[in-house]
DNA sequence: TCTTTCGGTTAGTGTTCACTAACCGATTGC
DNA sequence: GCAATCGGTTAGTGAACACTAACCGAAAGA
């Protein structure tokens, strides 16, 4: 199979990259129905309708935001959890890397958990399996650290998840020093974890 | 000062509570631009228009939504914080109401961290002052218990209230029965806010 | 009783906005 | 060179929707 990259080919991967960047962000600062494709053309130098040059519409822009997100965290998640050779150091492993991954990605994560419903019906079941998947992942993980019933292992890891994309929530706090907030959230997080009643 | 109650006035007062929590529960499920007037005069029986006799916009019926429960945890964090006899039994009152608020109000605590940037000035505003005082109020409740900086009180806050509020996010969670929901919460609230690093 | 008030109605109105149509000039590939 | 493709443009188009206008019938109050 040949690869014929023009330059054309490089300057739409851009764009379209540029696109999905901005996108996600003014997804996140105001909120799906807040963006208009003007507003999304714009941000990238071209006016409106240029768009549908890249992608289908405005869900799709959506959905391929969301699914990537999705994508990333179950992957990235699943490899950082095979390294610990002990449940304790897997569950760490899981912590960090998604104490990272919302400090770096603070705009998606926002995104995720707030215009996830605005998804066409093949998006959202996507999201939704990679959702459960990453999610299945940290209940396992966790399973062997805290005696608990399936219930409340998905309680726990969902409480988790909102202790640590708060910070996308809170513009102060995320203005803090990038490790030293990483630092507490995950002391916060491990502890909550396995917080016992 | 004479309160010359009708009947009328009776129905008024039922119509226009019934309209505030059906505006709520629309906004909690399809955020504050994917609910129209119509909609919300349908969920109380009227049609459209109707809702003005009673509202003067839609954005004042979101404003009185998130007003009120700014307000409602303020006045009753305030009241709780002010029994206990130790700070630490002070921290455990806040968790406990907190948690007991999120648990019952979870539409309204999903609309105020979803749909706040919706409000105009005047709401937008008064929702910071109060969301500033309630999270203030939990600040100094746990500076005795915890040696930070007052960035590091309020991220450890903000990530509380995050884990907390994560409820209303995840509908297989809640569905769990409240009060053993209610008890891993706080637990692991309590652990959180007070973790080493 | 009879006028006023009031909470409702239906019928617009103007705007925003996703998406389409039609066209254009540059890059591509033969 | 030259036709096809492609990424852009501007000008619609149709739908959704917040809000207004005009009207109506019943309750309030003198």
């Amino acid at each position: 199979m040949t690869t014929p990259v023009t330059a054309r080919d490089r300057a739409k991967a851009e764009r379209s990259d540029a696109i999905l960047r901005e996108a996600a962000r003014l997804f996140a600062e105001h909120g799906y129905n807040g963006v208009s494709l003007e507003d999304i053309g714009a941000a990238v130098g071209v006016s409106g309708p240029a768009v549908y040059r890249h992608f289908t519409g405005k869900q799709a822009l959506l959905g391929a935001v969301l699914v990537k997100v999705s994508d990333d965290l179950v992957t990235g998640g699943t490899k950082v959890a095979s390294d610990g050779a002990t449940a304790a150091e897997r569950m760490r492993a899981l912590v960090e890397f998604h104490v990272e991954f919302a400090l770096g990605h603070a705009e998606v994560i926002r995104v995720q958990d707030r215009d996830v419903a605005h998804l066409d019906a093949r998006d959202h079941a996507e999201v939704r399996r990679l959702q459960r998947a990453y999610i299945e992942l940290w209940i396992a993980t966790l399973a062997p650290l805290v005696q608990a019933d399936a219930d409340e292992l998905r309680l726990r890891v969902q409480a988790c998840f909102g202790l640590i994309n708060s910070t996308p929530h809170s513009t102060r706090a995320a203005a803090r020093r990038h490790s030293a907030t990483a630092t507490v959230l995950v002391a916060m997080a491990e502890s909550a974890l396995t917080a016992t009643t």
